[in-house]
RNA sequence: GGUCGCGUAGCUCAGCUGGAUAGAGCAUCUGCCUUCUAAGCAGACGGUCCCAGGUUCGAAUCCUGGCGCGAUCACCA
């Protein structure tokens, strides 16, 4: 039986509760008591707040402290001892309670990890991306953040399921496709060398300038500019495009196939350099018709309305919304209207699913929130079970990217620029000089990657990030690297001393400040695990590992472990580092990040 | 203008459902490698928790109102 935060958390608190009429007789509730975590400057471990009684008893808040303190040494037997500051009751846990949660935990492989998936089938859709440009910066953000909200709550005994919708369809993909047909006939992927989504958003590129070329030109011949952008040439064309698509023209319908082949592939090399998978993914060019006919459904109960020109919207105006778009005029689709039949496609795939997890960024909130009003307008039961995880942006030190000025850092440009950075670092410490070329190209791999992916997920998803690609990311401090470091610095402890380990623990243990602390944190590690899950927040778990990767260096710093006469004792400190250094394999996992070997 | 989010040390960020003297890293200084990995450790310096009210025994945290920054309100996605 595993001792968790909660089990013995909620232990204190059934006993204070229990004492409580005995000692203070009755008018006291639960939600009188507090416990917390004791603050490092003083003795103890967990901290009974005792203000709340004051008003009830009137009495001393230290008075108050004494008496339940009292109570509690004499009655339950895992608390050693008590002190009293001001109106904070701090308990000491007798040690035998943290060692037979060590001895306990470190015999499990995946100690607070859930052992089934018992809990509901949960839906995490990331990544997302538009066949007609290569992944950037922001997806780095996006696919590290999806892919480790999916593990986590799998970690947390979810059944999950990781999905993206790609956006294969509409008049952007239109627009690459126009250009390459006016400028890149004959050339591909292949022939050219260049990766195929790369090679996808030149063309995409290209279109812009050839649009506005021609906008220019019919502004110089005395067309306004709004005119002008309505009918330039190259829109006015991807328009048609985009109809005759709709139509299934074959010929542009065999091109759009073409096109997105060579950008999948592209897609494909860069997931697998993130080691991220999908289980399932949506196409928009399937569901958009899907999307359309339910639009088709709501207009016939009227829950939408057509203008004139025959363009479909909803007025969401009642519930502090506006009107929206959801069939253009021509009678495409836009994004909206996919999206609609996306969501309900998804809960007839899977009857069994629970909710499903939008990873989008927080500057489509808006739409998000129309996209949930919008269901719950339809009628469909399960509006309520869409979530849109949000968060902000990642921009440069010299502002935002945007892809018209040509600012966008590449996903894949920044990965291998994190390992020659990696690379960079190692060959300053000259600590791999004994390893061979191959396996010193794997470590700078896991390290760069780490470094980056660790960076991206640390920070709150509702805060925006700045990411400065040339000053790169510093491997001391709170990063991927340190925590890597100090992970395989236990490994090589465990490889030169761990043959004892076998041995049993018989007592003559000693726990003080420090190892209560890496204890402590160790056994707020499930705790922590489901509330993360629950919140969808990565960034919780890095920290948290950050903290106790801190606290072991410093234990690790001073330790007198392999000095230590007491036998128990170094197996008890062997222990201890191999369970935190399994814990801080698993969680750095769930964030998706790898651990080297050795470095 | 409406809506949403953010504002904590010079910089990047933690700070759980309100609790003790607000914590880390980077940067700047000072110490520590004949013992297991110094990509490390110990210490110093550094704060009007944006401002003003309110609730409370107690507010960085909750409420109201400002200020600043950002996003959004498209026949774009």
């Amino acid at each position: 039986m595993i001792a968790t935060k909660e089990s013995i958390q909620e232990k204190i608190k059934a006993d204070v509760f229990s004492l409580i009429p005995q000692v203070f007789g009755e008018g006291v509730t639960q939600e009188h008591i507090q416990i917390q975590k004791t603050k490092k400057e003083f003795e103890g471990q967990f901290t009974i707040v005792v203000f709340p009684f004051t008003k009830l008893l009137r009495k001393k808040p230290e008075d108050i402290g004494h008496d339940l303190g009292s109570a509690l040494a004499e009655h339950a037997g895992y608390v050693k001892a008590f002190n009293v500051v001001k109106g904070f009751l701090n308990l000491e846990i007798d040690s035998n309670y943290w060692l037979d949660f060590v001895l306990n935990a470190e015999q499990e492989e995946q100690y607070g990890f859930a052992t089934a998936n018992s809990k509901p089938l949960v839906m995490v859709e990331f990544a997302s991306p538009n066949t007609n440009k290569p992944l950037h910066l922001g997806h780095l953000r996006n696919i590290f953040l999806g892919n480790a909200v999916a593990q986590i709550l799998e970690a947390a005994g979810h059944e999950v399921k990781k999905v993206q919708i790609i956006n294969d369809r509409g008049i952007h993909i239109c627009k690459s496709m126009l250009a390459w047909q006016e400028f890149g006939q004959g050339e591909n992927p292949e022939s050219s060398g260049i990766k195929g989504d790369k090679f996808v958003g030149k063309y995409y590129v290209k279109f812009n300038d050839w649009y506005k070329d021609e906008m220019s030109k019919l502004i110089e011949s005395g067309m306004s500019e709004e005119e002008a952008k309505e009918k330039a040439f190259p829109i006015v064309k991807a328009r048609e495009m985009l109809v005759q698509w709709e139509q299934k023209d074959p010929e542009v319908y065999g091109l759009w196939e073409k096109m997105n082949s060579w950008c999948y592939d592209g897609f494909a090399v860069t997931y697998k350099t993130m080691g991220v998978e999908f289980d399932h993914l949506y196409y928009e060019s399937n569901t958009y018709l899907k999307g359309k006919e339910e639009v088709d459904k709501g207009l016939a109960r009227e829950i939408l309305y057509q203008k004139e020109d025959g363009s479909v919207w909803i007025d969401l105006s009642n519930e502090g919304l506006d009107n929206k778009l959801l069939l253009r005029s021509d009678g495409t689709a836009v994004y909206m209207t996919q999206d609609i039949g996306t969501a309900i496609q998804r809960f007839s795939d899977y009857p069994r699913l629970h909710n499903q997890i939008y990873t989008v960024g927080n500057e489509q909130e808006y739409h998000f929130k129309v996209l949930f009003k919008i269901l719950q307008k339809f009628g469909f039961e399960r509006a309520a079970d869409n979530y849109h995880l949000s968060y902000g942006m990642v921009d440069l030190p010299e502002g935002k990217m945007k892809s018209r000025e040509g600012t966008v850092v590449d996903a894949d440009d920044i990965m291998s620029e994190m390992q020659v950075t990696a690379k960079e670092m190692a060959e300053e410490s000259g600590k791999l000089d004994d390893i061979t070329e191959e396996n010193q190209q794997e470590i700078f791999r896991i390290l760069g990657l780490g470094a980056l992916k660790y960076f991206l997920l640390k920070v709150d998803p509702v805060k925006r990030i700045v990411f400065d690609p040339k000053a790169s990311i510093d491997f001391n401090g709170n990063t991927g690297p340190f925590i890597q470091y100090t992970y395989t610095r236990i490994q090589s402890l465990l490889r030169n001393f761990g043959g004892r380990i076998e041995q049993p623990i018989t007592d003559n243990v000693e726990l003080g400040k420090i190892e209560l602390e890496i204890i402590q944190l160790l056994h707020e590690w499930p705790a922590l695990l489901k509330e993360s899950a629950e919140k969808y927040n990565p960034a919780m778990i890095a920290n948290h590992i950050y903290e106790l990767v801190k606290t072991y260096n410093s234990f690790y710093q001073s330790s007198y472990i392999l000095k230590e006469e007491n036998n128990d004792q170094k197996l008890f400190w062997l222990l201890l580092s191999n369970l935190t250094g399994k814990t801080i394999l698993n969680s750095m996992r769930l964030l998706g990040i790898e651990m080297p070997a050795r470095m």
